[in-house]
Formats: C-alpha cells, sequence, structure tokens
DNA sequence: CGCTGGCACTCGGTAAACTTGAGTGCCAGG
DNA sequence: CCTGGCACTCAAGTTTACCGAGTGCCAGCG
C-alpha cells in the first residue's frame, strides 16, 4: 500500500516478503499438498517440503498467522489447514507460473491441431474436448457473436412447391436460414429474382439493421422480399447469441464429492448465456483465473474458473475456459488453457482447411 | 407357450393370469410404490392397496412367489421387496398404460408448441429442455440423418481476398458450408461463373455421391470447381451423422444417488453416436420402453429408455427419448414421450413458420 | 382349502460408549 | 527465534446394544 520502504525490492518480491517468505514457502506447501490429497495438511507434513525446512512448531506458529490472515482455515480444531480462496489466489499471483505441460499433453495438443479440420464450429466443438481430456475438467470455449457481422449474400432456395429458404452468409462466415412459406405454388418462379433482388440491396448490411425494404419490381416478387425480410428480421435474435460449446460435462461428477454440487454446476454450463457472461466477466477484469466467490456466481461458489482470450489477427475472437473445483490443479490447468487459447488463435488465423 | 389352455381369455388377460390376477396386483402395488418412495416395499403397505385386500401374511407368501418367478427381489433378508427389471418390464407390459399427463403439464405441452418458432433443429432442442422439464429426466432427440437428401442449390460466397464459402443447400433444408482457399486474389472475380457451374450440375444428386467434376469452361473457374468439389466431398462425413440434442442433463445428477453411475450415464450422453443407435435399437426392436439390461448397454444398467418415434407426414423422422432411473414413472414419463413425440411431428409437418 | 393372526427370527440402521491418532497450542530451554 | 516436549482436542473408526420393519412358518378359523 505504502511502496516508500526503501527495502522493496521487485515487485512480486515485495509481494511475497509482505507475507513473509517463509510463511508463503508453507502456504506453497499446504496448497500444493491439498490440490493433491484432498485432505488438510497438517503441519507435520509441510515441514519437510523444500523451501521450508523448519519444525513442525515452528510451521504450527506460522499457520496460526496464516489462518489469522486468511489464507488457511482448519475445518475443525485438531485438523490440518485448507487453503481458503484467498489462499488459492496468493499462490496463483505469487507462487506459481502457468506451469508446463507434460510431454505426453504436449503429443496430445500437437496432434489435436495436425488433425482438426473442418469449420470453425467443429474446431471450437472438439476443443472442448480436447481441454477436458488435458485437465479432466469441464471445458468450455465461446466463439464470436455474429453481430457485427455484415450480410455477403441473400439467396432465396425453393424447397418444396410451398417452402423455400432464405440464405444468409455473413462476412465471417457465418451461415443463417429460415424457412418461410410460399403463398402459392406460382410463386416458385420468382425466387430467383427475389433473392437476387435482396442481395443487390442487403449485401454489406449489418443483419441487426431494422429490414429496410428496398424498392420493388414485380408484385410477386414483392411478396417474396417481403415474407425474407421477416426472416432476416427473425434471425437478429440468434445472430447475437454467442456460440458456445462445453466439453466434458461428465468430469464434474469426478471433481466434486457432492451430488447437490455437481447437479447445480452442471445446470449452470446448461444456461450458455450466464456461461458465457461469466468467461467476459472474468476477462474483462483483466483476470485468467477466478477462484470461489471472486466470479460473484453463487452456485458455483466452490468452483475455480481458468480463462484465456483467444485472439485472432490481433482482434477478439472468443475465450477459452475451464470449470473445475476450487483445489484444482492450477499450474497445469492453467497451462493447458493458454496453450489451446493460443494455439487456437494461430489456427484460426491461418488456413481455414489445414491441409491434412 | 403352449396356449391351447381352453380357459385362455384375451391375451392381454391371459398374460394377467398367468401371473394370477392377485400376484399382478400385489407387484403393481409394489412397483408403483417403489417409483414413489425409493424404499423396499413390505408386505404390509400392500395389503391395503386397492385391488389386494387381503392380510399381510397373503401378500407375503405371494411375494414369495413372485420372487421365485424373478418379478420382485430382496436387497436382503428382512427387507421389503424391490422390482426387478422383469417386474418393471411386465408393470409396463400389463399393468399400465401410457398413463395421462396432469393439466400444468398439458398446459406447458400446448404453451410450448404456441410458442414455439424458427428453424427445425431450433425447435428440436427445446424440445429436449420441454422433455426433461415434464419428467424430471434427461431428454435425447434425435433428428434425421441428411443421408438421402439431394442438393437444392450450390453457390460460392467471397469472404476476403482469398478466402470463400461453399454453400449447399440440401431439399430436407439443411444447409452445409466449407471454406476454402483461393489460389490468387483474381480468383474471386470467378466465384460466381463457378458457384453457377456447380449449381447447374450438383442440383439433384445426392452429397455422397462421389464428387463427380462436370466438365470445364476456364482455367480459372474450373480451379474453383475442383476446390469446391474437394469441400463437397467433405461434407459427406458431417451429413450422415444424425442430429442429436440432448435437454436436462443436469436432471440425471437427481436421479442417481452414486455419483459413479451419474459420471457413466453422463459421460455415455457425451458420445452421441452411441445415443442415436441406443434410440434406434430400441425403436427397431419395436419397443417404447428398455428396462436395465434390455438395451445392451453395460452402463447404462441402470438406467431405463422410454423412447417415441417422430414421423412427418408418415415418413420416420427421428425420434425422441427420455434416459432415466429403471425405477422412473413410467405412466407419466411414457406419456409426456408419447405426446412430445406426437405432436413434434404435426408441428414438424405443419407450417414451418408458425405465426408469431 | 385358502386365508388369517400369531409368533419367533433376521438383520440393517441408529445410537451410545469407547478408542485411536493426527494434529494443535503452548511453553520452557537451547 | 527455533525446537522438542507435553497436554489437549476432536473427527473418525470400532464395538456393543437396541430397535423395529419385515420375513417365514404354522396352527386354527371360516
Amino acid at each position: 500500500m505504502t511502496p516508500a520502504d526503501p527495502a522493496t525490492r521487485a515487485d512480486a518480491s515485495a509481494d511475497d516478503r509482505a507475507l513473509g517468505e517463509r510463511r508463503a514457502a508453507i502456504l506453497e506447501a499446504v496448497v500444493s499438498q491439498y490440490i493433491g490429497s484432498a485432505e488438510p495438511v497438517g503441519s507435520s507434513h509441510v515441514a519437510n517440503a523444500p523451501g521450508v525446512q523448519v519444525s513442525s512448531a515452528t510451521v504450527r506458529s506460522e499457520m496460526v498467522a496464516l489462518e489469522r490472515d486468511g489464507y488457511l482455515v482448519q475445518p475443525h480444531t485438531s485438523a490440518g489447514r485448507i487453503p481458503t480462496d484467498k489462499g488459492y489466489r496468493f499462490f496463483v499471483d505469487h507462487l506459481t507460473g502457468p506451469g508446463v505441460l507434460g510431454p505426453v499433453q504436449r503429443r496430445q495438443v500437437a496432434q489435436f491441431f495436425d488433425q482438426v479440420h473442418g469449420e470453425i464450429e467443429t474446431v471450437l466443438e472438439r476443443a472442448t474436448g480436447l481441454l477436458s481430456e488435458l485437465t479432466t475438467y469441464a471445458a468450455v470455449v465461446v466463439g464470436p457473436s455474429h453481430e457485427t457481422a455484415t450480410i455477403r449474400s441473400v439467396q432465396l432456395v425453393g424447397l418444396s412447391p410451398l417452402h423455400a429458404l432464405v440464405v444468409v452468409v455473413l462476412s465471417d462466415g457465418a451461415v443463417e436460414k429460415r424457412t418461410i412459406d410460399l403463398e402459392n405454388e406460382a410463386a416458385g418462379e420468382y425466387l430467383a429474382a427475389a433473392g437476387a433482388h435482396l442481395d443487390a440491396h442487403l449485401v454489406g448490411r449489418t443483419l441487426k439493421g431494422p429490414g429496410t425494404a428496398p424498392p420493388s419490381s414485380s408484385r410477386p416478387v414483392d411478396d417474396l422480399v417481403t415474407a425474407s425480410l421477416g426472416a432476416l428480421d427473425s434471425m437478429g435474435g440468434d445472430i447475437d447469441a454467442d456460440q458456445v460449446f462445453v466439453g466434458g460435462p461428465a468430469r464434474l461428477a469426478e471433481s466434486f464429492e457432492a451430488v447437490e454440487t455437481v447437479r447445480s454446476v452442471l445446470t449452470i454450463l446448461e444456461q450458455q448465456l450466464v456461461v458465457v457472461s461469466l468467461l467476459r466477466d472474468v476477462l474483462n477484469r483483466g483476470l485468467s483465473v477466478a477462484i470461489g466467490t471472486e466470479h460473484g456466481f453463487e452456485p458455483l461458489s466452490s468452483c475455480a474458473v481458468v480463462v484465456a482470450p483467444v485472439t485472432v489477427d490481433g482482434q477478439d475472437f472468443g475465450a477459452v475456459g475451464l470449470l473445475g473445483p476450487t483445489r484444482m490443479d492450477y499450474p497445469r490447468t492453467m497451462a493447458a488453457v493458454h496453450v489451446v487459447g493460443e494455439r487456437l488463435g494461430e489456427r484460426l488465423a491461418g488456413g481455414h482447411d489445414g491441409g491434412h
């Protein structure tokens, strides 16, 4: 708070010292061990940890301080300590980097990006599978909304004597469609003309813009145009919904003890809107990790979220995220999320159809 | 097996009598109560059930017979009885009809089909939500594969100087797309020509047919055509994957006690291919309910599946299904599945864009 | 002859009493 | 300031006892 202290070294180091170098080491040991074992960690288990090397009694007295300052808690007297959200936060911020992937996982990632092909949606979808496999937690990938995309093409295709399809291609490669009913069988003849008419007047506009009716040429064409504009209008809603992909929800059942928790977290994941705003929110606050109550979603208070942005050619594209228990393996998870987010960005910038 | 017995009456009744009328009533009572309470049912709880009205001692001796014949089991001596899969099967086949929806649920269904609009995919997706809400179990809806659909239109749309999109509209209203790379910026000028060329030669064909190269007109057009045909080819794979929608997976966490079960069932649901073949398989065997091990999927042995076909204008369209514990409320579930399956068929046959 | 009430028996589940041991806080001495 | 020692605490496991829902069996009744 008052960095006028002349003894202050580098920022990070200063933070470490704000907690006491040894205390930090003890906190790290507790967090690491708890992540591994999921059981309260006692002083004697920490005493021999690298960077500590003091007696358990000393550890104990330090732990009292850590508890007083809110980094640790005891489930009950005469039990070991468990990190609090604050404890995890300090661990993530000061005690560990993003970590490095193991060779197996490196290979998994490499192989994935070698093999994957197809449209963006497919890639994103599969990426969630990759991420959840790498981390054993549930993965979320959010693609961009098509809000700002402009219309590249409008086409009318007849499906049956009385039905036609309005197909719109957007500048970002998305395709939207709507079925429209035809007044009568004769209308089919005018589909091409109406399509061309729409195309001529709408290309370059955005889908959100009110479906301004362009001038007309003939009566039946006009009818088709009107119907199509209605369809176009109804696309507006779908279009600003971001694309969300969830992978490995089953992993949640492994991550949590309580069935109740599993249920509530699964319920959240079903509400894509919530998921999107959660990730966006965390990213906007400049975070890559949100622990416990930090993200403000009550039902997810026993979860941690790890997020990384995906940028394509410097443009904000979307985000990849991971949902696990607060006692997740942060280094590994952060590594996985960052790597996948980055490579996903590269992949989407490069060839759209990787030459097999 | 040998229906030569002169005393045999109508078929169903014969089946009942094969078990003994009273025994059937007792079995029904046990199943009903167990569905409600999830606890083993004792003889005294059955004694007063309508259609039984005998002393608990009598019920006990009947229960012994039911257990001998494999309809019931005891978790342990001195406990009540639980239905076996065979017991549920008998219950479903002979002791209960599809049941009737409650007024609230009727209204829910009516309201849903009033409000729902948009493309087929959207409707199917939302239908899973409806079903899972009606039943409190997980719902699955399988749409048709586009295998047999023919091409209605092919179009090339430029996205950027070096990328274009191949957009294919199929006769069933599905739209597929693929991004292709352009050799050089000049190629963009020929997109329209190449698109028209492709359209002219491919309309009416199926996507699965090998992308036969039609004759050519100019060199750059030819290049585009070749690239597009490659893209078309790669669509073949996606096209015969059925569309699967899953709703309310979180309900599974409520349905089962053991976390392990939840996990394994969720895992199954993630594998869409398995889900599809499961439903198809059950339907093909002419069943509407598969209980426990009847469907042969080991990990789902504690589940029951309720399926109903969806037909549009008499054509096989897909299926709606429901996944719950073997001790599910069969009457209600079957009612819900049937109603939704039926109305879904009507809905898809009728106006594609229900007036508001 | 089949149903019933009565009876002895079984056994899972809960509660109480006890034991165990990991872990703590504190303190005196190096 | 650290350390070893010590008394204390308390969740979890174990043992024991008990309760009661439920069973199987049987003799007697209608």
